[in-house]
DNA sequence: ACCTGAACACCGTTCAAGT
DNA sequence: ACCTGAACACCGTTCAAGT
């Protein structure tokens, strides 16, 4: 039976998940799906296109609304924080969906979520862009600089402050307190 | 007469001014020099650490407070902007600044100043090395978008709503409105 | 349509041996 | 002290040729 697309992505979010980015190349992906390196090239463009499939995925799983927010700015608060829980597990995950983001913003939907949450909740829509870029900052490196920390520590150094769900709640709050919302 | 670890610097940080990180490798580097490339690990344990130097010197020139500022305010929003005017014209510097902040924070003077600026404006020290998280991934973030954008624009694709000056001030005052400082 | 085999043009790092 | 030569173990991408 012939190798799919999503096969292909399958087995790179696996190898993200367990060994990073830094181990997911192409001739390692063709090892894993018994397959010689040319033949991923029928089913993807190049790594790059892959990868932003990989982050799609990522983000497959947070949904618009996961459930009645209280207020607009609950939404907001919920869907970060909802954007931030799926990619925390994943080494590099932040990378990734930098990457995708830069490559193709609209593959990305619930990051584009994000901006309209914030105009709802009363954001203007000439700085719309711009918050949820803030936002978007905040979020991926959060992500980022909890996971260094995390192979920093399993390589016997020290990480720095804390930055895990606390800090990155604060970050929340307190860009939606300058946003006035 | 021999080479020096400055000049491995030097040309690194050339080497990513006029191309970019993609061009960055120690074989690169090696021609440059005029060298092979075994002889760089002389001067440099690894690539990763002399990252670290290539970013050191790229915030090299910002300084503490390039003037008496009206306001501690101002004073932090002044080092924020001199921080991105420095990386603002070297392609991919936000991701070698990131890589250098997580293998070697205090290497980068500049940036452990943003800290010491925000508590002088008013920031909890609890809060404070979590502001400077927020800060940095703005300034890191806003220079990545931009420069994104103009690569993209270089391939003749469309790069998105204007992420530059205006984007950057704004954000700024954001998070310090944030902050209530 | 889908894949193999093989090549092209690269990487970072190490290290005996030379000067 | 400082560098060369050469190797080791990798990369992403392409493409004729096979089935």
């Amino acid at each position: 039976m012939a190798l799919t697309r999503e096969q292909v992505v399958d087995a790179a979010v696996g190898v993200l998940a367990d060994f990073g980015l830094a181990d997911l190349s192409m001739r390692r992906l063709a090892r894993e799906l018994d397959v010689q390196v040319g033949a991923l090239y029928w089913h993807v463009k190049n790594k790059q296109e892959l990868l932003v499939d990989v982050a799609a995925r990522l983000l497959g799983g947070v949904g618009r609304l996961p459930e009645a927010e209280a207020t607009p700015r609950d939404a907001v608060a919920s869907l970060a924080t909802a954007i931030r829980t799926a990619l925390a597990p994943v080494p590099d995950s932040a990378e990734v969906v930098q990457l995708a983001q830069t490559m193709q913003p609209a593959a990305l939907e619930p990051l584009t979520w994000l901006r309209e949450l914030l105009e709802e909740a009363g954001v203007a829509p000439q700085h719309s862009a711009w918050a949820r870029h803030l936002l978007l900052n905040h979020i991926l490196g959060s992500v980022a600089a909890q996971q260094d920390r995390s192979s920093l520590e399993a390589v016997g150094e020290a990480g720095g402050p804390d930055l895990g769900e606390d800090a990155f709640a604060w970050g929340v709050g307190t860009i939606l307190d300058g946003l006035g919302i």
